[in-house]
DNA sequence: CGGACAAGCTGA
DNA sequence: CAGCTTGTCCGG
């Protein structure tokens, strides 16, 4: 029995008396007695031999039904695999309500909608992991029609809202489906699950396909430890049922591509289910390793969906003198809002600046106490993003209260944009209310609104798009974050998505089934498809050029060689070791062979292992230090 | 996590 | 030395 504490990764033994109502097996959960009060547990075992001398407490209660072994052994996997605790993982795996029993097993798959032809042909190839490559317009929903009709699937998307949206389609295509994370009962009794990440955990004991739609992007993993990815749950999921694994992206991650060939590598699925049991070690990334996804549209099918880029190479500008519109930009904006035409303009800086100096005297504008570059918020104060310290906008150094901005934030870009296109401009970040293309007209994005900025937040919020631009595209080029190539295209791959691809509707569908929000028969605001501009000083860079030539795996190639040098996965296991425990957890960790051990400057630690499952070994050896403690393993990025 | 219990600090 | 705080241990 484990207890449903967070801080006790241990499990005990109760006795069950006979006359508890209810079927007590594997996978019940329980009411126990525990240190002194009553919590929630899962039952892990039954008939064990208790330790001698030990006197058994009486389980209280049989809630009802959780994860089954197959589910707990998944838990099992993914606690190794991140390095999280066990009850962590039984927690996503549980019904959100109470269960009591579960319905007879039976299947429904689907029989009519539209199926996918190519990802039809690619699970005919059965089991194993299979990377198809896809159009930012190909609709998702016809993908997991395509599995459906082999029976239970296991359908994970980025978010909720389209899952949502997925789940529907599919039920109109006559297959019995469970919305996770509201549908436990029927997903145990076999209906094909539709969900987020959580959905990864969802029970489905016929299982027949797994598919994961958007594998590359970020939402399908945990931002807070364990940081655990749906993608590999997935994965993982796939080769313990000798199923077949759609891995479903534009723009495929590395991760994917790897995984893919160490599928094939193995003579048959079974095979490869014998290899490992429970905690198999995936092969890391090397140098002479083939990235090919194994279905991909046509080439012309493909090209249709990403769309028509324009890059605006800065690099002949005076420095310091241009500002964030270039003046070719500006009219592109000013002629798409004349023809009543949406705009978004994307910067990933929120606030009003990012950096300044003082116009008198020229000195940075730094924090007092910890000297860090100061920004300037919404509101016009000087604000320290490490330390949290506070003050007005005055100069240090002379006392002037005439500051230049040097890199501005939304706010400022805002005001400079409202200026140069002579028409209202509406902000938008993270913070904005949700879903602001739906509210009611005569709010501040009444239909008649067609200029917008904001974080990449803004990609998720609007439809109706014409022409996406990012106005510093160099920042997430150039971000000091491993995956910022990636992660780079991955946003010039939803700009496309949002703005309908070079011919929207043609190859798409998706909008076929879209709720909502369009009009009937328009896409993207143009038939032609609308337009993504990306201002930069690196027109060359590979991202830039993926998306150009709507060629992704240009970014893949470039990226698995940088990756393997740096030491980053899927080349290298990786882990950050953070908080006030961390000293204690490094020192208790020692030196062990086979994994770097090396500090940062902001007090943490980074792990590194290049020997597949080495770091997660060690890492499983080392009791947890008392106090806070930050353990992310493969985390998506490297936080300070 | 939260209760039990032990070891340390304070004040009359 | 009671009365309280702080720390460490452990749970079946």
């Amino acid at each position: 029995m484990l207890p449903d504490v967070p801080a006790v990764d241990r499990a005990f033994d109760y006795f069950a008396s006979d006359d508890l109502p209810g079927e007590l097996c594997v996978g019940s959960l329980v009411r126990i007695p525990f240190g002194g009060r009553r919590v929630a547990g899962w039952v892990l075992a039954v008939d064990v031999e208790p330790p001698e001398g030990v006197e058994l407490s009486a389980i209280l209660k049989i809630v009802g039904r959780g994860p089954d072994q197959s589910m707990i052994d998944l838990c099992r996997w993914a606690a190794w695999r991140w390095s999280g605790r066990l009850t962590t993982m039984l927690r996503a795996a549980s019904p959100e309500r109470v269960v009591k029993l579960l319905p007879p097993l039976r299947v429904r798959p689907a029989t009519g909608g539209e199926a996918n032809e190519l990802a039809e042909s690619i699970l005919l190839l059965g089991a194993g992991n299979h990377v198809l490559q896809v159009s930012p317009c190909t609709d998702p929903l016809s993908i997991v029609v395509a599995a459906a009709r082999l029976g239970q699937v296991l359908a994970i998307l980025p978010t909720i809202a389209e899952s949502q949206r997925v789940a529907r389609g599919l039920r109109a295509s006559g297959a019995a489906v469970a919305a996770w994370p509201w549908d436990f009962q029927a997903a145990a009794g076999g209906a094909s699950v539709v969900g987020g990440r959580g959905a990864a955990f969802a029970p489905a004991p016929a299982l027949a396909a797994v598919v994961v739609i958007d594998e590359h992007d970020e939402m399908l993993q945990s931002e807070s430890s364990p940081t655990w990815n749906a993608r590999d749950i997935a994965i993982e999921r796939a080769r313990q049922a000798q199923v077949p694994c759609l891995l479903v992206s534009p723009c495929p991650s590395l991760e994917a591509l790897l995984v893919q060939q160490q599928s094939s590598e193995f003579e048959s699925q079974a095979e490869l289910a014998q290899v490992g049991e429970r905690f198999l070690p995936r092969p890391l990334l090397t140098v002479d390793m083939p990235l090919e996804p194994r279905g991909r549209l046509s080439r012309s099918e493909e090209r249709s969906g990403w769309a028509a880029l324009t890059v605006l190479d800065r690099r002949g500008e005076d420095i310091g003198r241009t500002g964030l519109f270039s003046s070719r930009l500006v009219e592109m904006i000013r002629e798409t809002a004349r023809s009543g035409e949406r705009v978004v303009c994307v910067l990933n800086r929120t606030g009003r600046a990012r950096l300044l100096a003082c116009r008198s005297c020229g000195t940075l504008a730094e924090c007092e106490r910890c000297s860090a570059a100061v920004s300037q918020d919404d509101n016009g104060r000087l604000v320290c993003t490490r330390c949290i310290q506070e003050r007005p906008a005055i100069c240090l150094e002379c006392g002037s209260m005439a500051l230049s901005i040097l890199r501005g934030g939304v706010t400022r870009a805002r005001e400079e944009l409202e200026a140069l296109a002579q028409e209202p401009v509406h902000a938008i970040t993270a913070a904005s209310p949700k879903s602001a293309a739906d509210q009611p007209s005569g709010s501040d994005y009444s239909a008649a609104a067609r200029i917008f900025i904001g974080t990449q937040a803004v990609l998720h919020r609007l439809q109706d798009v014409s022409l996406v631009a990012f106005l510093d595209f160099d920042q997430e080029l150039l971000a000091p974050r491993y995956r910022a190539a990636e992660e780079a295209l991955a946003l010039l791959m939803l700009s496309s998505r949002l703005v309908g691809g070079r011919e929207a509707g043609r190859v798409g569908g998706r909008e076929a089934g879209r709720v909502g929000g369009r009009e009937a028969g328009r896409v993207g605001g143009r038939e032609a498809g609308g337009r993504v501009v990306v201002q930069t000083r690196r027109p060359d860079h590979e991202s830039i050029q993926a998306a150009l030539r709507a060629e992704p795996l240009i970014v893949s190639f470039s990226e698995a060689q940088r990756r393997i040098l740096l030491g980053f996965p899927p080349a290298a296991a990786i882990a950050q070791v953070g908080y006030e425990a961390a000293p204690e957890f490094i020192a208790r960790l020692g030196t062990p062979q086979g994994v770097e051990v090396q500090q940062a400057e902001d007090g943490q630690w980074l792990l590194r292992s290049r020997e597949s499952g080495r770091l997660q070994e060690v890492l499983s050896q080392v009791d947890r230090p008392v106090g806070r403690l930050r353990l992310q393993v493969d985390p998506a990025r490297l936080r300070s």
